[in-house]
RNA sequence: GGAGGAGUUCCCGAGUGGCCAAAGGGGGCAGACUGUAAAUCUGUUGCGUUAGCUUCGGUGGUUCGAAUCCACCCUCCUCCA
């Protein structure tokens, strides 16, 4: 019997959060968030975590689980999160799965498996010399000989994909396309109801988008940002790739212009919402609800309750 | 008023007689995505299904042929008054 459970997506700034809270405290639910750099504590602004009032008391999990020095992946979010589903399915209430990170939900709602080699094994550094000094499309005609399959679905440029699977091989000796039909065919781990927000209008976005990044900076994403810096966290580590950091740790260590900081800031919020819709859009069986022009919660709640309903959760 | 310089496709910016619907970058759009995923990568981007049509500030020339040459005009910038 696989469990049911509840799962919100869609882009930034579309509402997620609010929504989520709404639905646990009508259901008797927990929020587990699904997003890659909400888990990393001391960055709460730029990463819209939801404050404690926001939570209303309704629990959260899998936000502020790691520091922002930490190596992060998918593998610890899969098994970290799961752990915190499984607890919630077991006190008898509904996990709320919400977050924009594609690969974290389908990764932990299909059970995947991934490949015990670690990312940050010297030999991957070797590989990323290598693939600076001769290029990454040396490295995929290494591949193709070893892995056909994998290189044919890569392109030659996909130098992290293609650095990836070459070294899987080589550890292990055994083709990442191999490890990838073993945990194809894995069962799924839950069954989830998915419902996904989107904009009717990509201007309503982008317009929500730009007023979020000047609430963040309002709320002090700059100091935030600086504090980070302060506290010895290194730029080119995960966490500091995020948006909205990255662009303001390069400002304040360049001394450029803390103005142009926050438009690419908007524009790569944009860029990153783009690619999170192109994500979301292909799950089928997602539930679609639609902002005319803003969040509708209220609406959404009644629409959303319809189809939990109707999936028996 | 005088002397120079510049106006290119959504933006920046190359192009100085044919190989130019026009390099490159940005942005947009679309897509991919199995241990860095807020990352990374790909395709596409004047109109038309094709023939072809309409573009490079404007108008008119030169030429078999012009974004590229000439004339005038408009706009902007710099310098001298």
């Amino acid at each position: 019997m696989i469990s049911k459970i509840l799962v919100i997506t869609g882009p930034t700034a579309s509402g997620k959060t609010r929504l989520a809270v709404e639905l646990a405290k009508l259901r008797d639910g927990e929020v587990v968030s699904a997003d890659s750099m909400q888990v990393y504590r001391h960055m709460d602004i730029g990463t819209a975590k939801p404050t404690p009032e926001e939570m209303e008391g309704i629990p959260h999990h899998m936000l502020d689980v790691v520091d922002p020095e930490e190596d992060f992946s998918v593998a610890r979010y899969v098994e970290m999160a799961a752990r915190c589903v499984d607890d919630i399915l077991r006190r008898g209430k509904l996990p709320i799965l919400a977050g924009g990170t594609g690969l974290y939900i389908d990764s932990l709602l299909t059970g995947r498996s991934f490949v015990p080699v670690h990312s940050n094994s010297p030999l991957r550094l070797s590989l990323q010399m290598r693939a600076q000094e001769e290029g990454s499309v040396k490295l995929w005609q290494e591949l193709k000989a070893v892995d056909p399959a994998a290189a044919a679905l890569l392109h030659a440029n996909d130098e992290k994909r293609i650095i990836r699977a070459l070294e899987v091989y080589l550890i292990t000796g055994k083709s990442i396309t191999q490890y990838n039909q073993e945990s194809q065919s894995v069962p799924p781990r839950y069954q989830p109801l998915t419902l996904n927000l989107s904009f009717a209008r990509r201007e309503d976005m982008w317009t929500r988008i730009d007023q979020r990044v000047d609430s963040m900076i309002e709320q002090g994403l700059v100091q935030e940002v600086q504090s980070l810096l302060d506290r010895g966290v290194p730029e080119r580590c995960t966490a500091m790739q995020a948006i909205g950091y990255k662009e303001i740790a390069a400002a304040l260590r360049t001394g450029g212009s803390l103005g142009a900081a926050v438009q690419e800031v908007k524009l790569h919020t944009r860029q990153y919402a783009k690619r999170q819709r192109t994500w979301f859009r292909r799950n089928q069986e997602a539930k679609q609800l639609v902002w005319e022009q803003e969040p509708d919660i209220g609406s959404a709640c009644q629409v959303s309750t319809k189809y939990m309903v109707e999936f028996g959760i």
